[in-house]
DNA sequence: GATAATCAGCAGGCA
DNA sequence: GCTGATTATC
């Protein structure tokens, strides 16, 4: 209830700074948020600060986060505060708005509305096949460099005639690939913001019109936007000038994937006489963490100072424990997990880099405490589900030439490497796409009898199946499809409990595009969102990366493997310099500030790699930046209780 | 062309 | 320890 003379309710519980940052709508605004300051909460009633205020109507708003779980998180506060759903509003990621606007403009970047969205293992089946027609050694360039030299350039916003690259090879590949996509009719996560770029270049009338619809732009974690998504922002929120971005310079840990901190440290010279709005007051840790957190980071030449400062007591100071080695390590952590009597889903795990995650795994497997690990093999990454989404996109867009290699022989139906070649060969001649040249093939009666046959009936099989879509529920066409192609038989005649699962998981697919309904959103759907199936388990301990961490936070968190070597990750320092240091040290900053109440960091004296065998390291030079009065050390060999 | 066995190279984070 | 590529054999 409000009137007058009393504010919205929405409004009382912010802080000064808060409030302030949510009442000053018009004009550009930096707000400088501070780990645990609440950011979200700052967003989202600004948000509905104006849709409370009718400055915009809901279509009139964009607001761009990074993760998807950030957008959902978003919509749903927003409902939450003002107590009804609205429908409409421009929230997600930069990369689910870049589908929505390309989707609606494809044929003006010389693509077809259906449109197809590849990953990673997409991305480098593409480029091997680039590289091999350009007889260049994948030696020399692995696909994976090639991959990630791609994302840079695009990341910088730089088309293939733009790029520049020490070896000029490279240059090449990246023209080749952009061209490969174009005839596959296909688009990398890249692309989206890319061809998004191109479109509002060459079409100003269009940009002129998101330009006016878009009244109000917030954007989350700005300090992790790369020059692609920094031209975009400033292209969109040229005209209204109603740009609110929030983040926190000391938590910008995705340079390696583009993002410039510069924007962020540089965003009072772009929009001159802007806000600047800093959240200092933290909820979420206590006193000795926070000192901890603050006072490495404190080590970090170029930042834009904030001092975060809590009402809440001193707390424990943080542990920091040496072990002898990577399982003495992992059996004190779990010991610390069964001590501390926390509830397990306010514990969490961080390493490093995914591959650390092993040893804690198996520690808790013998100990049977339930766990989960995110960002490993996520749904829409398994084996099965990507089988059958090939099925699901071959039917849908019969061009889709990655789709059909895929699963032409899958099940085995004896067409190997050799017919594939022969399919291929056509297709290159004739500049048409494998399909088409697998109807010529079909058509003017080449190879083994056998092999047409079995070529002609799949390529009626799809075309059934794709008439089925007009008449039939989509589901149960993806269902009739896997059914029919004997896909599922191929799992079901192995009876170990891995297929078992994997039909599970098959079974859990056709549910969820019953939720949608249709085919195109739910393709969309996969490919940008890849945590869809996060079973919100209790009283599991969570282990994942830093990088996985940020936006979360637990009452017990355990840090391991401070050692150099593993962090601060030697190529990140290797390729970067100081800047990569001071990128791990932001990335120890967002690890230690995930925690509200208790802190295990923790090292070994030795550890196995698999290039060096047993070696002995070092503790990690982070441990020597954590001010002495926030912590205990006990080292290898000590007792903890 | 399929299958099993073996080897080589490798393991930073992600929408 | 895992994946992908290569080889040997059917």
């Amino acid at each position: 209830m409000s009137n007058i003379l009393s504010e919205p309710g929405y409004l009382c519980d912010l802080n000064p700074p808060q409030k302030q940052a949510v009442l000053s709508v018009d004009g550009p605004l930096l707000v400088l948020a501070g780990a645990g300051t609440g950011k979200t909460r700052v967003l989202t009633t600004r948000i509905t600060h104006i849709l409370h205020e009718k400055k915009a109507r809901p279509f009139e708003i964009l607001a761009v986060t990074f993760t998807n779980k950030a957008a959902q998180e978003m919509k749903e506060r927003v409902t939450k505060t003002l107590g009804t759903h609205i429908e409409g509003m421009w929230i997600g990621t930069f990369h689910s708005i870049g589908v929505k606007i390309l989707r609606t403009h494809s044929e003006k970047v010389g693509l077809t509305p259906h449109f197809s969205i590849l990953d990673f293992d997409d991305q480098i089946k593409v480029i091997k096949q680039i590289c091999q027609s350009l007889d260049i050694d994948d030696k020399r360039l692995p696909p994976k460099h090639v991959a990630s030299a791609i994302s840079r350039f695009k990341d910088q916003g730089k088309r293939p005639d733009q790029a520049i690259h020490p070896d000029p090879q490279m240059v090449h590949v990246y023209k080749a690939y952009q061209e490969r996509l174009q005839s596959l009719n296909a688009v990398d996560f890249g692309d989206l913001l890319l061809l998004t770029l191109l479109l509002f270049k060459n079409y100003p009338d269009v940009l002129a019109h998101y330009q006016r619809q878009f009244k109000y732009i917030l954007v989350d974690e700005y300090q992790d936007t790369n020059a692609a998504q920094y031209v975009w922002l400033q292209l969109l929120a040229a005209h209204h000038q109603n740009i609110c971005c929030v983040g926190d310079d000391d938590q910008s840990i995705y340079g390696w994937r583009g993002a410039e901190v510069g924007n962020i440290l540089r965003f009072d010279q772009d929009y001159p006489g802007c806000g600047v709005i800093r959240l200092e007051q933290n909820y979420r840790s206590t006193h000795h963490i926070l000192g901890a957190a603050s006072g490495l980071i404190e080590n970090n030449g170029r930042r834009l100072t904030k001092t975060l400062w809590t009402e809440r007591d001193d707390g424990q100071k943080i542990l920091i424990k040496g072990t002898w080695d990577g399982e003495d390590e992992a059996r004190f952590v779990i010991s610390q997990i069964e001590n501390r009597r926390v509830p397990l889903n306010q514990v969490a795990i961080l390493v490093r880099a995914s591959y650390q995650t092993r040893l804690f795994e198996e520690r808790l497997l013998t100990t049977g405490i339930p766990y989960r690990v995110i960002g490993g093999l996520r749904f829409y990454e398994r084996q099965e589900i990507k089988d059958a989404l090939a099925y699901v996109k071959l039917i849908y867009q019969k061009s889709d030439s990655l789709a059909f290699e895929r699963v032409i022989n899958l099940p085995k139906r004896g067409i190997g490497p050799s017919t594939i070649g022969v399919l291929h060969n056509i297709s290159r001649e004739r500049q048409i796409n494998i399909i088409e040249a697998t109807r010529v093939f079909v058509n003017e009666d080449q190879g083994r009898p056998g092999v047409r046959k079995t070529l002609s009936n799949f390529l009626n099989d799809v075309d059934r199946w794709h008439s089925q879509l007009d008449t039939m529920a989509h589901s149960d066409v993806v269902k009739t499809v896997l059914d029919e192609s004997g896909y599922t038989g191929l799992w079901m005649s192995e009876k170990t409990s891995e297929s078992a699962s994997r039909l599970e998981n098959l079974k859990e697919l056709i549910k969820a595009i019953e939720d949608f309904g249709h085919l195109s959103g739910f393709l969309d759907h996969v490919s940008l969102v890849l945590d869809h199936f996060d079973n919100k388990q209790q009283d599991q301990v969570t282990l994942m990366t830093l990088h996985g961490a940020k936006g979360l936070e637990f009452e017990l968190v355990f840090l391991p493997g401070w050692e150099e070597g593993i962090f601060p990750h030697p190529r990140c320092l290797q390729e970067n310099g100081l800047e990569g240091l001071e990128e791990e040290r932001r990335l120890g900053y967002v690890g230690i500030s995930r925690s509200k109440k208790h802190l295990v960091i923790s090292y070994a004296l030795k550890r196995y790699s698999f290039y060096q065998g047993w070696t002995h390291v070092d503790p990690s030079r982070f441990l020597n930046e954590i001010p002495e009065d926030h912590f205990i050390h006990k080292p290898a060999g000590t007792s903890c209780f």
